[in-house]
RNA sequence: GGGCGAGUAGCUCAAUGGCAGAGCAGUGGCCUUUUAAGCCAUUUGUUGAGAGUUCGAUCCUCUCCUCGCUCACCA
C-alpha cells in the first residue's frame, strides 16, 4: 500500500497510540475481563426491570462487556457511544462527574471508531427510553489505526436506515474482514450458512449417516466432468490433483461395509467464474445402500426443506424476485418429455448423435459438431429447461454417455437412473442409481475413453483401483451430490456465489 | 477468453477540454440525555496505471489493471 504512510487518518490514529505509551497506558493489553455480553446484560437488565414493582427501584447490576465502538457521540462533560460485540448492540453513557475529566478527555481525543474497549457501570434507561450502559470505567483494548469504512445507520419506525455503508464488491470481497466489521447483512449470510451446514449434518445423522473425510490430493481424479488442479509433491516426486469430486472414494467405503456414508467438504474445478461458480466450492455428497434415485429423490425434498424451516422457520424463500416453495412435493420432469415439450424434439427417435445433430440443425438450433449425443441433450436442458425451472424441479432419466457412474434403466440400456434438482433456474443437485457392475463400469470407462478425444482434459484417467474394489462386491445404492454454496444463496436470498462465500477467489491484484 | 458498464478525498458520490467539489470521517473549539447529535472553524487529491491528441486532458483516443453484469466454457 503506496498511501499507507501518506494517509493523515492513519498517522493522527499512530500519533494517539504513542501518546497513550507516552501516558503508560498500553494500547494492546492482554487480558480483560468480561463478565457480559451486550444482550446477556440487556437481558438481565430487561428482567430486573420486569420483576420490579412500580416505585422500586432497579438493581444497579454491574457488569463489564468489551465491543467496538461503532460511533460517538461527545458532547463536552458527557459523551454517548454504541458499543458492539459478536452479539448486538450496546448505548454507553459516560459523564465526567463519573469518570474525571482525564478519563473524559481520553475517551474524547484519544480513542477512535473501530477501537476496541472494555466499560464496566450499570444499565439505565435515557429520556428517550433507550437502555443504556451507565459506564463507572473503561480501558482500552486494542487501538484501531486504519479507520473502518463508515458505516452509519439510524432507526426509523423500527426499521435500520443505513447511509454512508461499504459497498463496492471489490473491497467488500478482498477486506471480507471490513465488510464483516460493518455490514451485519454479510455477518448474517454467514450465520445462515453455519446453520444451513450443521442442519444438513443433522438430517443425515438422524437418518444413520456417517461423516467421513477422503482424500484431497488424488493421483486420479474422477467422478465429475471437470478440469483438475494439478500439484506437485516434492519429495515423493508425483504429480498429484486436487479432487472434483467425492464419488469414487466414497463408494469404496460401501465396498468396505458402510452402509450410509456422506462427507462436507471442497472440491476444485479449473474453469471458469461466474455468479454461479467458483474455483473452490463446498459439495455435500451422500452414499446409501439399498437405495435407488427414486428413494434419493424423495429425501431431497424432504432434505432441503428440513433445512429450510431449521434455519429460515419456513420453507417458502425469496430469490431473484420469485416467492419459492421448498415443501416437497416438487415438480417432476421426465427428461424426453420435457425437451419434447420444450423443443418438439424427441430424443427416442434420435438414438445416435448424428441423427440428433440433423434433427437440431432442421430446427435451427445452434449445438457444437463435436458433441455427443449426450452433451447435445444436456446442451437441450440447458438451454430450453434449466432456466424454466424456478420452483424445485427434478430432470430424471439422463442419457448413458454422460453419466458413466449411473445405472442404466431396465429395458433402455441408453438411459440411465439419474436425476438433478433444479431450483431459482439454477443446478441445486445431482443424484443417481449408482452403476455397481464393475464388468459394466469397466466398459464405460472405455467408451468414454473413446468418445472423448485424447487432448479433452475432462475426461477422466482410468480408475484401476476404482474398478477392483467394485469387483469385490458394492451393494446397489443411491448417491447424491449438491453445491453447497448454492442452497446457501437460495435461504439467504442472494444471487451471487461470492456472497455466501468468506474468501471468494478474485483475479490476481497487480500492485506494482 | 468475448461484449457492455464502472473506477474522482479515508467512505458515499458530484463536476467540467481552462484553478476538482459536497456530505460523512479527521483535526481545533463550544456543548451534562445524544443517537446519521448539533453549531463554528479547518485539513485531505498521482481524478485506477501508462502512452497519445491538444497551448492546455479528470474529460477525447489507445493500451493495461481491477470490479460488476453478460456471453462462452462448465457429462
Amino acid at each position: 500500500m503506496t498511501d499507507k504512510d501518506s494517509n493523515i487518518l492513519e498517522q493522527t490514529r499512530l500519533e494517539k497510540l504513542h501518546r497513550l505509551r507516552g501516558a503508560g497506558i498500553e494500547p494492546y493489553p492482554a487480558r480483560s475481563q468480561v463478565t457480559h455480553s451486550t444482550t446477556s446484560a440487556m437481558d438481565q437488565f430487561l428482567a430486573l426491570e420486569n420483576g420490579t414493582e412500580t416505585g422500586a427501584e432497579v438493581e444497579k447490576a454491574i457488569v463489564t462487556l468489551a465491543g467496538r465502538l461503532r460511533s460517538m457521540r461527545p458532547m463536552g462533560k458527557i459523551s454517548f457511544a454504541h458499543l458492539e460485540d459478536g452479539y448486538g448492540r450496546l448505548q454507553i453513557f459516560l459523564r465526567v462527574n463519573d469518570i474525571g475529566q482525564e478519563q473524559m478527555d481520553l475517551f474524547s481525543h484519544e480513542l477512535d471508531l473501530g477501537d476496541f474497549i472494555q466499560v464496566t457501570g450499570y444499565i439505565f434507561r435515557t429520556k428517550t427510553g433507550e437502555a443504556t450502559l451507565y459506564v463507572q470505567s473503561f480501558i482500552l483494548l486494542a487501538k484501531s489505526i486504519l479507520p473502518l469504512p463508515p458505516a452509519k445507520d439510524e432507526v426509523v419506525d423500527g426499521e435500520i436506515v443505513r447511509h454512508a455503508t461499504l459497498t463496492d464488491p471489490e473491497v467488500r470481497y478482498r477486506q471480507r474482514y471490513a465488510d464483516l466489521a460493518v455490514n451485519p447483512d454479510t455477518r448474517r449470510i454467514f450465520q445462515l450458512r453455519a446453520e444451513t451446514v450443521r442442519a444438513l449434518r443433522r438430517f443425515l445423522d438422524q437418518r444413520d449417516f456417517i461423516e467421513v473425510e477422503t482424500p484431497i490430493l488424488q493421483p486420479i481424479y474422477g467422478g465429475a466432468a471437470a478440469r483438475p488442479f494439478v500439484t506437485h509433491h516434492n519429495q515423493l516426486k508425483q504429480d498429484l490433483f486436487l479432487r472434483i469430486s467425492f464419488e469414487l472414494y466414497l463408494k469404496r467405503l460401501l465396498v468396505g461395509g458402510f452402509e450410509r456414508v456422506y462427507e462436507i467438504g471442497r472440491d476444485f474445478r479449473n474453469e471458469g467464474v461466474s455468479f454461479k461458480h467458483n474455483p473452490e466450492f463446498t459439495q455435500l455428497e451422500y452414499y446409501q445402500a439399498y437405495a435407488d434415485y427414486l428413494k434419493i429423490m424423495e429425501q431431497t425434498e424432504q432434505m432441503v426443506a428440513f433445512v429450510a424451516q431449521e434455519v429460515l422457520g419456513t420453507t417458502l424463500v425469496k430469490f431473484d424476485g420469485h416467492e419459492i416453495e421448498l415443501a416437497p412435493p416438487w415438480k417432476r420432469v421426465e427428461m424426453r418429455q420435457g425437451i419434447l415439450d420444450a423443443t418438439g424434439i424427441d430424443i427416442h427417435l434420435h438414438r445416435d448423435a448424428a441423427s440428433l445433430k440433423q434433427a437440431l440443425e432442421a430446427r435451427g438450433i445452434k449445438h457444437n459438431p463435436n458433441a455427443t449425443r449426450g452433451k447435445l441433450i444436456d446442451g437441450l436442458l440447458s438451454e430450453y429447461l434449466e432456466p424454466t425451472f424456478i420452483q424445485p424441479t427434478f430432470v430424471y432419466n439422463y442419457p448413458r454417455d454422460i453419466s458413466p457412474l449411473a445405472k442404466s434403466m431396465p429395458g433402455d440400456p441408453q438411459t440411465v437412473e439419474r436425476f438433478e434438482g433444479y431450483i431459482g433456474g439454477m443446478e441445486l443437485c445431482n443424484a443417481f442409481t449408482e452403476l455397481n457392475d464393475p464388468l459394466d463400469q469397466e466398459a464405460r470407462f472405455l467408451e468414454m475413453g473413446r468418445e472423448y478425444a485424447a487432448d479433452d482434459e475432462e475426461s477422466n484417467p482410468l480408475d484401476e483401483d476404482y474398478l477392483r474394489a467394485m469387483s469385490y462386491g458394492m451393494p446397489p445404492n443411491g448417491g447424491f451430490g449438491m453445491g453447497v454454496d448454492r442452497l446457501v444463496m437460495l435461504l439467504a436470498g442472494v444471487h451471487s456465489i461470492r456472497e455466501v462465500i468468506l474468501f471468494p477467489h478474485l483475479r490476481n491484484r497487480d500492485e506494482a
